[in-house]
DNA sequence: ACCTACCTGTTT
DNA sequence: AAACAGGTAGGT
């Protein structure tokens, strides 16, 4: 479930609220969660920093405590059902909590914090790890190493765009976006979304598209996430955020999830195919088959 | 470029 | 009972 902005919700919450707490105690219920949680304590450290990059969550922690100089890093990928959130209290609520954080904040004068991984499908995982020599967090898991771009960068553009779809030229434009090697971070809903905003039908193959589309659609992209970002996200289901609130960004899907209703701008019947394997929306009039030359 | 697997829960 | 769900990894 949760895409880039729903990722970065979390990183923001948690990044206010738990910065500079030290983790006191790791509980972990569910094997095969946690990876590396017999090699590697983390009992002591304090968290430094939180980054994100695509869809993962970069936590990272200091020795703390302890005398330990290295740097190690808590990785967590969400995958679909996967929820990160802060609890003030010890009590657990509800099924599938895999791992909690019991965190202490002196300088907040703050405790009894816990942080909360809980995950219906199992699916998520968290990698405990030290850092590379740059101090980087290298070596949890391929997928992160191999991320395309961030379009939420500076620098992010139709040109880098155009670059990066050079990657999967005969892949449907649909499929080339949810590819996290092309451009980290997408999922089925924004991929969707921007590609309805970019009027762009998402069966045409990512080569089909001229400089003028995909500028477009790099625009499209950057204004839709950033805008989920602000309305914290989209519930479908399962998704919340660092406090465990729902997003707000259902009410404002243009196309996802919308088949068989009317489009919201010109009244045509939303469609749905299968694309790289997912259910996708569109529209058949604002996403022609056929580019139109000027 | 497809398929399946990994899981549980909800909807048809 | 079967299909489907925000994602990725691994196989063919």
């Amino acid at each position: 479930m949760p895409e880039l902005p729903e990722v970065e919700t979390i990183r923001q919450d948690l990044s206010r609220e738990i910065t500079g707490c030290y983790i006191d105690k790791v509980i972990s219920y569910t094997p095969g969660v946690l990876i590396n949680e017999h090699d590697i304590s983390i009992s002591g450290q304090q968290i430094t920093d939180i980054q994100r990059r695509g869809k993962y969550l970069l936590i990272k922690l200091s020795g703390g405590k302890s005398d330990r100089k290295d740097i190690f890093w808590m990785v967590v990928h969400l995958r679909m059902t996967g929820r990160l959130y802060i609890q003030n209290t010890d009590s657990l609520h509800g099924k599938h909590i895999h791992v909690c954080f019991s965190l202490s904040c002196p300088e907040r004068k703050k405790s009894g914090k816990t942080l909360v991984f809980q995950d219906t499908r199992r699916f998520g995982r968290i990698w405990l790890l030290i850092s590379d020599r740059e101090g980087q967090p290298t070596g949890a898991t391929e997928g992160l190493q191999q991320l395309g771009p961030e379009p939420l960068d500076q620098n992010f553009d139709g040109h880098q765009l155009a670059d990066q779809l050079k990657k999967r030229p005969r892949t449907s434009i649909k499929g080339a976006l949810l590819d996290q090697r092309v451009l980290a971070g997408l999922g089925n809903i924004y991929a969707d979304e921007a590609l309805f905003a970019a009027g762009i039908n998402p069966a045409r193959p990512a080569e089909s598209l001229n400089a003028q589309e995909i500028d477009k659609l790099a625009d499209s992209i950057r204004r839709i996430l950033s805008y989920a970002v602000s309305c914290q996200g989209t519930t479908l289901r399962d998704y919340v955020d660092g406090w465990n609130r729902k997003g707000k960004f259902q009410n404002r899907l243009q196309v996802y999830g919308r088949a068989g209703s009317p489009c919201l701008i010109c009244s045509s019947e939303i469609k749905k195919m299968k694309l790289a394997g997912r259910t996708t929306s569109w529209c058949p009039v604002c996403q022609p088959e056929i580019t139109t030359p000027e």
